[in-house]
DNA sequence: GATGAATGAGCCTTCATTCAT
DNA sequence: AATGAATGAAGGCTCATTCAT
């Protein structure tokens, strides 16, 4: 549905479809499950109030198909990561895939930490389908890789919790980041100049990992 | 959590506008101000619904008033730390202080995270009150501090960042990353890791500065 | 209660009864029954909220206990006027006491009008003690006084209605008529030239009046 | 009553519009705009309290468009009247037309009263759009058909009171005439009667007038 | 496929009233 | 005698949702 078929031109009502989605990550990600009025998103996707409703059958289950849409590729990354080499440059290029990824959806972090910080009912999906299938694997490793560091021990998962924060949550503070940095923590450049550091620190981190990152 | 005033009984007033506080700050944490029910904070609390008004005349000033109150302490910390000695010590010091008082107040976090990703009306507050005073000396000794480090120019301010969602972000991502450590991240135990990951941390990550951190 | 007993200085319990009464008949008589706030009473009275209730069991009944108080001397000149010799000097005099009991308590007209308009409980009693008692032996007068001019027949008891409408009207719609007048219509002199107004009126009307007003 | 327009269908909405508009008319007539609950007018109307709300935005808009509605008809007689040959046989045609349109609306009047007695916001707009454009002309005339009559000088003006009260205290206080007159005072009949009262008043209060009405 | 119109339930807030002091 | 504090019951208004067109 959201993946548009190849070669095929979508119908109006995969586009009014689409376009509900779009306009509920929006809204979504600023005002929560809550704290969102159904007007608000039938305003900004340009259709009326029922219409929404010929497309999801309440507003619950927008929400939810909002969060699955946006967090599915993640998970797909994250699978393919934790089913290959795990290597540090494998790290690598799952946290720069990761950030390109919510860099192109700005909004999804910010749903993401909503859905956390509320407890809300998604929350067991983001960890059973998405935070496990990473961290399991990674913790074997971890245990590995901290062997004979700083991290070693209790705080090799915090490594983890780590890196999960400095990726989403440079999308889902930047409204407040903006002021430190003075510029868009979204733009282009941000979002590089992050990507570096995390990698960077991971480097730091873990300097005698037996692959360096180019 | 009620700060008694030395050598004076809270009068029966006094005691009712705690528990108001109180409940409020564990509601709001959860749904945050749109998607709270005033109803549920007055229950939380054990109060009508409409003794709840003869103490803040709406929900969004109960609201701030529980941001405030929680914010307040940190803010003074910031502060102080920016009219001291701003070495590595009293960086160490600092996170310190700044995990105790978050630890003391567990919805703290969630709050000021809410307000961030809503781009609450609170939030230019915390930025000019909490935030600028905190980072504006701090930039001065990042410059410093990061040259000749694989931190130097346009990485140094996400330093700054980055201690800043280690900290807040442990408490208000504790939902999710309970799943991660098996174990509750607000614990005692827990957030004694968590502040030696940043003190060790900031060592690593500044292994020339002038003085260490115990 | 109203009328102080001479000779005896009021208790503080007399006092603030009396004090709540005269606040409530302003109120009511703004915003009646069902509009007026308790709280503004009390506020007007520079009492509690709470003491207006050891004093008067509900709103309502504070509310009939103000009308109560005005309209009983009302009725009181009716009763005379109706038992005694009923000429046109009578009449005047009655108008005259009556637009002088009036002046004395401005609001006590808006109070009536309310309670007409509105239907109110106190409506059969406006009309079972004060009019019928003015009334039924008026009719009586007025089918010989009208008998010959161009007010006999149907049109006689209108002649009562207009003259309650010239005088009561004259208070309860001073806002409008202040407009009219560029004056207040409550003012000494104008409530003088309203009684003037009306009782050339009634010479107008009957001018073969046995007896002539002065 | 439902001001159809020429050779179109109403549409739902209108009908419910103006189904609405009947139903506050009698509610507000009776309670005023304070004492009127939004519910009995939902109920009166035959709608849900909220579809109330998508033809007006608040309970003060709905009360001012009630009143607009009735009024506007008054005041275009009035400018009719102040704009042509004010003689006495267009002051009666006057009363005639004010009298017809009170008794085809016979809330108007309560409403209107209530505004006034209460000194609601609309007091200003009866005063500025339909008081003063009929009196700044008739105090003219006034001053010239009053000379040498009992009601020169300053009892000129009560002569314009005086009608306002007879036409629309008739209908506002019809509760309490019906005891009086034991019948119906906005029947047709006694409609009637009251026209006739007050011309045949009008003609003995100026006797000299140059044209008499019929 | 889309929408105008309607509604039951619920929300924030206020009110009349009570009670302990 | 008076009041601060508390509350159940509305009151105005909004919301998610439904239905007829």
């Amino acid at each position: 549905m959201v993946e548009k078929i190849e070669g095929r031109i979508p119908t109006r009502a995969e586009f009014t479809r689409e376009r509900i989605l779009e306009a509920a990550e929006i809204v979504f990600a600023r005002h929560g499950l809550n704290g969102t009025r159904i007007r608000e998103i039938a305003d900004t996707a340009g259709v009326n109030n029922a219409t929404l409703y010929s497309y999801f059958p309440s507003k619950s289950e927008l929400h939810e198909a909002v969060l699955e849409r946006g967090v599915r590729p993640l998970i797909d990354n994250m699978v393919e990561f934790s089913r290959g080499v795990r290597d540090m440059k494998a790290a690598g290029e799952l946290l720069r895939a990761g950030m390109k990824h919510l860099s192109e959806r700005p909004n999804l972090s910010r749903l993401i930490y909503l859905e956390i910080i509320s407890e809300g009912s998604y929350l067991e999906e983001l960890s059973s389908r998405w935070l496990r299938p990473l961290l399991d694997p990674a913790l074997v490793d971890l245990k590995e890789a901290t062997a004979s560091t700083p991290w070693e021990g209790n705080l090799a998962p915090l490594v983890v919790t780590t890196f999960v924060q400095l990726s989403f949550g440079h999308f889902a503070l930047a409204p407040l980041f903006r002021e430190v940095i003075d510029a868009d923590p979204t733009s282009e450049e941000w979002v590089a100049h992050q990507t570096k550091f995390m990698i960077t620190l991971l480097e730091q981190m873990f300097p005698n990992a037996p692959e360096q990152l180019a």
